[in-house]
DNA sequence: CAAACAATAGTAAACGTTTTCTATTCATAG
DNA sequence: CTATGAATAGAAAACGTTTACTATTGTTTG
């Protein structure tokens, strides 16, 4: 099959050695036989066999990256920028999808691990094993970067968005347009949920509103969370309690609101601001254009993956925590209110 | 660092040689030596070193994904299908994004190869490859499953999705409706916007319809297209053609169509019918649905997945076209002309 | 009771590299 | 001339597995 380094040296009538150090350009080698190695190499279409190197370096020169999903809206750009920065730098990307299952989750690190990947980067893994301590034990024997929401409670090498700056002021971005009625719309279970729940429980507080609305609308794929989101908050609508905002948890269940309001003749930013969260391609692409809370999903890209590499070539595994502030992306889908 | 299966052989009492077959189930051990072995292994944490084992078999259950970009809204229903196909069936997938470029193309696929990997699935490569001959040379080196628009220029184990009949069902679709003024909206070069260009063309000359407008929005990523189309058609809507129907070559522009239509006060479709092509997950979220061919991107995954492995398993690289018709979904966004 | 065989397990070679150690050549200096 | 050292290149061990070959038991059979 393909040619090994004993077919370029029998044909270049050196050692294995000597074509090896050519190769590598680690230790001087006659420029004449340089050339005679060179020569066969391309002769026989003589490519190195990662494999067998990696055997012997312990390094492959990849890194394993973890998304629960990958039709999730959220993570090409985050996973494009990772991907750009790593093949920028001489490393490969593997992908792995784990259904946020914390067993698949297991199964895929073991497989990074056996395949000798020198880092793993794993962008919002199973609460599971950030809890039970896997992912801290794991960062012992490997480097490893998470990518999540921001919270206290975990120690090692993350990377997060903190929500709370971008959701605080989305909130006051609404007061500011003169809205006091402002529904909150979630999904099931979720750190990140819960949080934002919080933090507009507090501000109906601290605001003296009247008016506070929760709506949960379950959890799914993208297409499901759209379409229940308009289903549920179609309902909401005839309810006719004329609230005058929306804050969405996430693009989607945005998109799902303004397709409601839409079914039901409430035009946006008219009669209805519409939030969402995460500025995923969509918020550009609908129409109103969506006002949403930016991540920075291509900052964190081109970070993680910087750091990943930095542990990697520094084979010091440190603990550290980089957060980034999230910021109101105004666009169209918000007004004063009337 | 990990133990090694040295340390698990000492462990247990017994030859290297003795864990490996009580691992791989493939000799004769003793129930009560596989016992000590398992003991040993637990007691480690030993997991198989997958690079030295691959060094040996020759085969790393694993299959490299090339795909021109991250963000395109076209794979992520593809990739996810392909990857859950692969991993039921104990295979791993490394993806890797070409930004369409020929030389970047190639280095990926040395990658590939140099790390054993033990086949491939390419998504719309580049025509250069193509037309180069070099994706026919490599089939002949690995298997490789090449997934783009239908022709009859390339030999090799293609799975294609023939926008033909899906094309024709859509302009006759439109023509049922009563819709005689139709506008083709395609992006620059490319052999699919080429296809369904021609079966335009075709469509109104042997319809004898007496309008044919054709405008091209270039290309870009999935905002810019998106962008670049509103801008155009709205231009378009301004020259009062008054056609009644857009045929746009993929959703991404079709959602430019109807976003311009939108910022024109004109309504879809009571004023004007939209269809799109490729079925993205965008069509379902967009307001109204949209009507779109269908390219059965999920069905198409999970055959190149099935068939890679097959391929590998078998070790037969056979040639083999696989054709899968296209077909127009109707969602909301076509009416009859008023 | 010797011969033959099955069941089990060990030895060592192999996979394709990198790199340490060693050997050779050649130029320069004493 | 011999001693020294630089430049270059070869031999062989190592990485962690799999497996062909061999060796040891114990059991059956003529």
């Amino acid at each position: 099959m393909g040619a090994t380094i004993h077919d370029v040296a029998k044909r270049a009538g050196v050692s294995i050695a000597t074509v090896s150090r050519a190769i590598n350009n680690n230790y001087p080698v006659k420029a004449e036989t340089r050339e005679k190695i060179e020569k066969a190499i391309e002769e026989l279409g003589y490519v190195p066999n990662e494999i067998a190197r990696s055997l012997i370096l312990k390094t492959t020169s990849s890194v394993g990256i973890l998304v629960p999903g990958i039709t999730n809206l959220f993570f090409p750009t985050i996973v494009e920028e990772i991907n750009r920065t790593l093949v920028n730098n001489g490393f490969t990307m593997s992908l792995y999808s784990t259904d946020g299952n914390p067993i698949m989750e297991k199964n895929v690190i073991d497989n990074i691990i056996s395949r000798n990947m020198d880092g793993i980067i794993a962008i919002d893994p199973s609460m599971e094993n950030l809890d039970n301590g896997y992912f801290k034990d794991l960062s012992k024997k490997i480097p490893i970067i998470i990518i999540n929401g921001n919270t206290n409670k975990y120690k090692g090498n993350f990377i997060c968005y903190d929500e709370e700056v971008g959701s605080i002021e989305a909130l006051q971005y609404l007061f500011k347009l003169g809205h006091r009625k402002i529904v909150f719309v979630r999904g099931d279970r979720s750190l990140s949920y819960d949080l934002k729940e919080n933090l507009y429980r507090q501000f109906v507080k601290s605001n003296n509103l009247k008016y506070e609305k929760i709506i949960s609308v379950g959890m799914g794929n993208s297409l499901e969370v759209v379409e229940k989101t308009r289903e549920i908050f179609e309902k909401f609508l005839h309810s006719k309690e004329n609230a005058t905002a929306v804050f969405a948890c996430n693009d989607l269940m945005a998109v799902g609101v303004i397709n409601a309001c839409k079914n039901a003749q409430i035009q946006i930013p008219q009669d209805i601001s519409v939030i969402g969260c995460d500025n995923t391609l969509l918020s550009n692409i609908i129409h109103p254009k969506l006002t949403t809370i930016d991540l920075k999903m291509d900052e964190i890209g081109r970070k993680a993956a910087v750091e990943i590499i930095d542990m990697i070539e520094k084979k010091s595994i440190v603990n550290k925590k980089i957060v980034y502030d999230t910021k109101l992306v105004i666009r169209d889908s918000c007004g004063e209110k009337k």
